[in-house]
DNA sequence: ACACGGACCTGAAGGC
DNA sequence: TGCCTTCAGGTCCGTG
């Protein structure tokens, strides 16, 4: 999504925004409008699963798709018209008109998205943002830090994934996907993949490598042109056939901490 | 300090 | 057809 929006945004201006109601789980910032006309886009970074716009301003454009929030970009007309109506529904939220004439719209229908405008000197200790553990893509996020967030926490291993202060950007689907990928349970206590002293242990390495290239494989999918919905290999596939070679097990569905976990009984443990 | 359950919203799907 | 319940990719807050 960054990727795709970087594209619209980064090095554009901001020529009008449409702000479309007064709220989504919060109010959106005051003067939001605004504070955002006129501004240059210079930057666009992810950090979890924040969106981060760095405006000319020096304020940050801090925004959260929660469960249901998408972006989609229009394009201006052949013609070179900019269109006077561009195609909406009732939970487009916001339009970002862009100098170019392109259009970025924010739709949510459960409006749990977040948008804040943070001053660029108060970022790093954004409350949002300053709890978080460490992108699972970086090079810092490895064996061992794995390993010793988890290994004095009294939860499962699914919800230690979830935990977005043990490793930053995991939700429901991928933290059950890395599971099977790493064949282990998501029942598993998280101290598990720790020794006594907070050393990883061989699991710990496995689910790292997992995380590690489940989400670059989905990066991957769903920036190429075109791209379908994702093949989860056990995410919403209860009851059907483990799909790793070898295995005759079947994909079940359990819930932990209010939250469904899919997995192979067989090849997960 | 930590872990859990419920709250926040709307819409889709399935049972009766 | 319509009414009911359950579930959905995420945080945040109160409680124990």
């Amino acid at each position: 999504m960054r990727r795709r929006l970087a594209t619209s945004m980064v090095g554009g201006r901001i020529a009008a925004v449409d702000l479309r109601r007064p709220d989504l789980r919060r109010p959106f910032p005051r003067r939001f409008v605004e504070r955002l006309t006129g501004q240059m886009v210079t930057a666009l970074e992810r950090r979890a699963k924040y969106l981060l716009a760095t405006l000319s301003s020096e304020e940050t454009l801090l925004m959260h798709l929660g469960m249901s929030g998408s972006f989609r970009v229009i394009r201006d007309q052949a013609d070179g018209r900019k269109r006077r109506n561009p195609p909406s529904d009732p939970h487009d939220h916001v339009v970002f008109h862009m100098a170019t004439g392109r259009a970025v719209v924010f739709n949510d229908p459960r409006r749990f998205g977040i948008m804040e405008l943070v001053p660029a000197g108060r970022l790093p200790r954004h409350p949002v943002l300053s709890k978080l553990g460490p992108e699972p893509l970086s090079a810092d996020f490895d064996a061992a830090v794995l390993a010793l967030a988890c290994h004095r926490k009294k939860t499962s291993l699914k919800a230690a994934l979830m935990d977005q202060r043990v490793v930053a950007g995991l939700g429901n689907i991928y933290a059950s996907e890395a599971l099977h990928v790493a064949g282990l349970s998501p029942r598993r206590l998280a101290s598990s993949l720790a020794t006594i002293s907070g050393a990883p242990r061989e699991s710990a390495h496995r689910l790292v490598s997992a995380i590690k290239r489940v989400l670059e494989d989905a990066i991957a999918r769903l920036a190429a042109p075109g791209h379908r919905g994702a093949p989860f290999l056990v995410y919403d596939r209860a009851g059907q056939r483990c799909s790793r070679s070898e295995c005759d097990g079947v994909i079940r569905r359990r819930v932990q901490a209010g939250r469904s976990t899919f997995f192979c009984s067989v090849c997960q443990h």
